[in-house]
Order: structure tokens, then C-alpha cells, then sequence
DNA sequence: AATAAACTTGTAATCATTACACTATTATTA
DNA sequence: TAATAATAGTGTAATGATTACAAGTTTATT
């Protein structure tokens, strides 16, 4: 099932989750953008439609979805989390000139680490700092 | 050179960081822990014998080591930051019942994920949660 | 329609981190 | 060695993300 085809309030009504209007709008986001906001660029995002949105509302559905599976936290930034739609483990790469954060495809296979021998594994985090290439570009006209 | 046998005050005057009694001291604390503290824990361990310590030293001088290398920050808590002796790229994983980190022989091989074709790399991170050997056996003892 | 349950909201509290101004220490110069 | 400058350390206040909480609103149940 693609994202962008979910029917959400049917999508969160059969993980038990009312699907107020809030709740929609909020998950709606995450159909419409493809990136891995903040808190705050959901927030701002939403405000203009939703006079009344409090940034508390915000956060409650935000960790409401976590425990419910629909959304991953990526803690890549020093002072806030961001938000994934959970799909298949993933990678994350943050380019630290223009700050824009992108998928990568890559699991990592537990059997290859010795070290995690006789660990019970929960999640797998892998995130990645660089310059992406558009960035590297774009220095050689400074 | 073993992280033991170093000689802090040499080590950090051959990095251009005066060797001052609280900095010697915040790094001797890497040398005798093997382990992955916040700021507070340094903090705490230190207080009792530099009573004049301030938190904000800490603070500064974890930064300071940061920035020239010393010291890595691990971003594997939602709330506070850990720091880790820089060494080899390795991993972390923590564990959700202790709370204890450990250290994970992992290097990422960039060549090896087609995702990252054309960025350039700064950083990696790998981190992994779950249950330690130790507390999965005392569980089964509840 | 009345009542209860669930959701949203605004404000205040918490906590890690940083800013800043002042004091103390160390290095430099005369 | 004394005076001065530079560097480091300290305590308090500010910042900013997140959470706690109580009151208001909406939705579901009887």
C-alpha cells in the first residue's frame, strides 16, 4: 500500500485511534511531504488552517503515533526530534549545508556484528552527516 | 596508544589545549571509564573533589574536546547527549533495560550503499537498541 | 437529552544546554 | 618580580524543546 493512496481516517480507525480532525490533518501531512519535519514545521504548517491547533496537540499525536507504529522518531539533530512515516528499516542522511534530510536504503544484518551476540535487538539506527551533492555543487560557485 | 597509558596533560598541550586542572581532570574520567557518560554523571563523579566545579565547565570543556577531536557525541537518548573517546568508527547499542551502552565493532561501507553516490561523508552513526545478555537472563528470573 | 468518556487546548513546569558577565588563574612583558 | 594581558572557570539567567496538568470542547453512550 502506498502512502500517498491510504484512506487515513480509515487507516487510523483500524489501529484503534479516533480519527479526530486534528489527527487526520496531522497524519495528512506526512501523505503530503515526503521529508521528516519537527514538531514545529507540522505545527506551523498546519496553524494557518487550524487556528485553534496547539503545539501540545501536536505533540500528543506525534508520540500517539509512535507508540502505535505509524511514525519513527530519527533523533539526528542535537536539540529536537524529528518524524518518519515507519515503513521498512531505513538509513537517514542530513546534509549540513542546506540541513535537508533523506532516506537511505540499508539494513543492517545483526548476524554480521559479532558484538551483538546473544543481544535481543528492538531498533536498528543508522544516520549519516555529509554534503549532498546539490550542496557540493553549489560551493564551487562560491 | 592505549587510551590508559596516555599522559593527559602531554596529550592535550600537543593539541593546542591548555592542560588546566579541571580539563585534566574531565578527560582522566575517559581514562578511567570505560563507559559513554552525560554531563551530569562527570559532574557528579567530580564535584565531591573539586567542590568549585561548575556545571558549565563541564559544558564548555566537552564541547572543547569535541571540537578538536577528543571527545565524540552520541545522540542515542532522547533527551541528553553522551560522550564517547574518539577512536575507530564504531557503534553503539543500549540497552532498554539497563540503560547501560556498549560499544559495536561496526564500520559502515559507503561504497556499498548506492543511496549515498555523489554525497560527501563527515559522519556516521550507528546505534542499536534492545536487551542485554545480562538483563534478558534476569528477566526470565521475574 | 443527560452523562460519561475521549480529545484538545493554554499555561506552567521541567530539564538540558547556552549566554553572559564577573572572578580567578596563568602567561607575557617590562 | 610586578604589572598587565590573555585565558579559563564560575554562577546566574536565558533559551528552547518537551511534558504535566487542569480546564474546556467534542464525541460516544445510556
Amino acid at each position: 500500500m502506498e502512502r500517498k493512496n491510504i484512506d487515513i481516517p480509515k487507516y487510523l480507525t483500524e489501529r484503534g485511534i479516533k480519527a479526530s480532525y486534528q489527527r487526520i490533518r496531522i497524519l495528512k501531512y506526512f501523505q503530503e511531504h515526503l521529508t521528516h519535519p519537527t514538531v514545529n514545521d507540522i505545527y506551523l504548517e498546519l496553524v494557518p488552517e487550524i487556528p485553534t491547533l496547539s503545539k501540545t496537540t501536536v505533540y500528543n499525536t506525534l508520540n500517539l503515533f509512535v507508540d502505535k507504529n505509524i511514525l519513527d522518531v530519527i533523533l539526528i539533530e542535537e536539540n529536537e526530534a524529528r518524524y518518519d512515516w515507519a515503513m521498512q528499516t531505513h538509513g537517514h542522511f542530513k546534509c549540513v549545508e542546506c540541513g535537508n534530510v533523506f532516506d537511505l536504503n540499508i539494513q543492517l544484518n545483526p548476524e554480521s556484528i559479532p558484538d551483538l551476540e546473544g543481544y535481543e535487538i528492538k531498533e536498528q539506527h543508522v544516520y549519516i552527516k555529509g554534503v549532498c551533492t546539490k550542496c557540493q555543487k553549489s560551493e564551487h560557485m562560491n
